[in-house]
Order: structure tokens, then C-alpha cells, then sequence
DNA sequence: ATAGCATATGACTACCCAGTCACATCGGAG
DNA sequence: CTCCGATGTGACTGGGTAGTCATATGCTAT
């Protein structure tokens, strides 16, 4: 979505407005991020920025796919389990989600700006269709391991994907985040999570939804 | 928090201004309600509005007050079950919950901001503590629970509590809302939520919880 | 009737924002 | 050396905001 100038620039140049901008909207939601701090912040004109993309949109959902293709990437560096059952394969890639986010927290955090609400009708349909997009994952993982017998058939899935979207989505976050006394990734003390952290709250959110609260073992 | 004026004030002028406060910060977030525009629908002078509040962040932290008792009322209407256990406490407690944002839909959707972001730091405070009033509520009812047997003890309450929080918290709240199609509890198609969609979600959340996703039955 | 207090007013200050555009500068091709 | 397209600029437009305050009006008690 950037224009041809963009990719002109000397790639440190563009670099640095990437960081720059990032940062903005990583910091406040869409609504609240402002182009003339992050032009003020890179000592160029606002103009200059306005030649680099169309508009505010643009800029964020340009980083917004940027983030997810870092995600993807990051995700895919560590292979799936093969042959595993619905709650290892999603335990592996919650894992790889909540390392993405340890090791990349403004990528992270700009990704999640994303499901967020927003005033401009544009910024709420790309928000509607990421929601949806991932309660869609969601439900066809939950799908299969119901054809696979590993989830129960007596809850309908319309029910069922919302619910384990909380737990998995703001839930594991919530914990995640708390292991450091944090409420936000781009707290500084969030640097202190790492992989054990990320294994052992995938480990319990995984075995909460496998086997429930009332009892650990079968 | 409202100054004496307010309160002076001929009772269906007090609840206009209300009805209308509690629109603009029901629609949008902290930041983004506006006073000018609270006063412009009312048709009063700005002046008039800063002499019954001291500013924005009275007004906003009166209605999420406001907001608690009503909820508080609402809940406290029905009588909770007696002697039955966690997950039956739970279960009444949040379909109180879920009937209360379907009764009163700009009540709960105040309540509900007073748990989101803002830049101002007065109110960044009041989102602290009431998330960890939240937190702190469930981690008793979970302690109460492994006391009495009904909650596993393999996994430490850092953890599950804010596991649970997300299920029960986001997760009961979308589910609910997408029994009507709808993501925004203050969504006109909202209202077509009633007892039997608060009953069901709560129901397929407690058996999610306390069973777990794999098995129904124990 | 008048004094004095409570209430109502809206123009005003001092900020912030996205986006535009006429103009300036640069750098390479001819 | 000159031209021209690409790049850079920042003042400007038109909009929004929270909060203030001198002034005006109503209302009540003497």
C-alpha cells in the first residue's frame, strides 16, 4: 500500500520511518496515533510522509500486513508437530504466538491494533474481517478435532469457538503478561518473558481446556 | 462526584443530562467521548455541564459508579443458590451478568470501559484497579473452589486466574453477542437477546470450564 | 423593591488533528 | 549547461477538543 517513493528511499531512511511509525501505533490505538507526531519524531514534513503513503489508512494497514507476515514468519521458523491430536497442534502454535510476541512486542502489539474498535468505517471493516478470520481458524481447528473425537460433540461450535477465542486470545495474554506483573507487552518489564514462560502458561491454558478446572488427569 | 448543582437540579433535567452522558461514553472510549458533544445534544451552554461536573474525568468515573450500583442492584435482584458449588455460583453469577447487559446495555457497556485504555493517567488508574478488583474477586471464588475440592490443585491460581478471566469475561461476552449475529452489546439486534441466550452461553461456559473441551461427562 | 446568591451562558483560549498544495530543491539524462 | 521528473517542504485549511470566565438571568428572603 505505500507508494513507489517509499520503496525509493535508502533502505535506512525506510527503515527508520517503518520504527517510527510503528511505534506510534503501537503505543495508542488507531484513532489516537497522529501523523504529525510521528513526522515530528522523524524531523521530516508532514508532506514528505503524505508522498510516502496515501493517508493514515494506509500507513496502518500497511503495517498491519507487515505484522502479520512477521508473525507468519516468525510462526513458521519452528516446524508443527506432525501427527499430533487438536490440543498439541494448538499448544505449538499459541507457544509460537506468545514467542512472537516476547521477541517482537510493537510487531506484536500492532497485530492486535487490529481487532481493535475504531471510529473510521474503513479501520472497523478490516477490524470485523480480522475478527472474523480468526474465530474462522479457530472454528475449523475445533471442527477437526471434533471429527477426530477429541472434542466433544454435545457443545455446538457456535458456542464453543467464542468461548476458547477468550480463553486463548485475552486469556492466555492476560497470563502470559502477568507473569512479568504486566498488563501490556510494551511494558519493559514484558523483555523479562521468554520461552519458559511461554511454555508454561501455553502448558496450563491447554490442559485447562482439555480437561477442564475440576479435575487434572481423566 | 457530581457537584451540589447537580443534584439541585429539577429531577427530569438531572436524568436527560444523564441519559445523554451516558449515551456519548457508552459509544465511544474515555478519550474519544465528548463533552462538547454531550452539551451540543443537550442543548445547554458548556458552562452549564462544568458546574454540575468538575470536568470529563468526574463525569466519566460518576457514570461507571453509577454503572456498579446498577449492576450491583440487578444482580442482587435474584438470590444466589445456596450451598451449591463453584461452578453453580458461577453459573448464577454470570448470567446475572449477561441478563444485566441485555437489560441495560449502555449501563454495561459503561461498566466495561471503565476496563479499557486511556492516556489519561487518572483514568489509566481507575482501569488498574477495577481489573484487579475483577481479578482479585475470581481468584477467591477459585481459591473457595480448590478448598472445597471442586477445582484441581495441579494448577497455580497466577495462572488459571487469568485464564478463567478471559473465558468469562470475553469469551461468555462474545458468545452471547453472537447468538445475535452482533459484536457490540449496544447493537440494536442486541435486544433480541433475552434469558434463554444468557442461559445457554453461561451453561456451555461452565461445562466448558469445569469439564473441559475433550470429555463431556466425567 | 432590593439585595444577594445560585444558576445559565457562549465566546474565548490554547491546544490538537489529517490532509493539501504551491513552491523549492535535487540529480541524472541529453 | 539545461531541462525535467522525482523528491522534499511547511504554511495553511478546516476541523475538532477541554476547560474558563465575565456577564446575564432567575429566584428567594428580607
Amino acid at each position: 500500500m505505500p507508494r513507489a517513493t517509499f520503496f525509493n528511499l535508502p533502505a535506512d531512511k525506510r527503515q527508520r520511518i517503518i520504527e517510527v511509525a510503528l511505534e506510534e501505533f503501537a503505543e495508542r490505538p488507531y484513532d489516537q496515533a497522529s501523523i504529525s507526531r510521528v513526522v515530528s519524531r522523524l524531523g521530516i514534513a508532514k508532506g514528505s510522509l503524505y508522498q510516502y503513503f496515501d493517508g493514515k489508512r494506509e500507513l496502518f494497514t500497511w503495517l498491519v500486513e507487515e505484522a502479520g507476515r512477521k508473525k507468519l514468519e516468525a510462526v513458521s521458523a519452528t516446524p508443527p508437530p506432525t501427527g499430533a491430536d487438536l490440543y498439541a497442534r494448538l499448544r505449538w502454535l499459541y507457544a509460537q504466538g506468545l514467542l512472537f510476541i516476547a521477541a517482537s512486542p510493537r510487531w506484536a502489539r500492532v497485530a492486535l491494533r487490529s481487532v481493535e474498535p475504531s471510529l473510521d468505517p474503513e479501520i472497523s471493516r478490516l477490524r470485523a474481517s480480522s475478527e472474523a478470520a480468526a474465530q474462522a481458524f479457530l472454528r475449523e481447528q475445533l471442527a477437526r478435532g471434533q471429527e477426530e473425537g477429541s472434542v466433544r460433540g454435545d457443545l455446538s461450535l457456535e458456542l464453543v469457538v467464542p468461548l476458547v477465542h477468550g480463553l486463548l486470545s485475552e486469556g492466555l495474554m492476560r497470563a502470559f503478561l502477568a507473569r512479568a506483573g504486566v498488563t501490556d507487552p510494551l511494558d519493559p518489564a514484558a523483555q523479562s518473558l521468554g520461552r519458559e514462560d511461554a511454555l508454561a502458561v501455553v502448558d496450563a491454558a491447554l490442559s485447562l481446556l482439555e480437561r477442564g478446572l475440576r479435575r487434572g488427569a481423566p
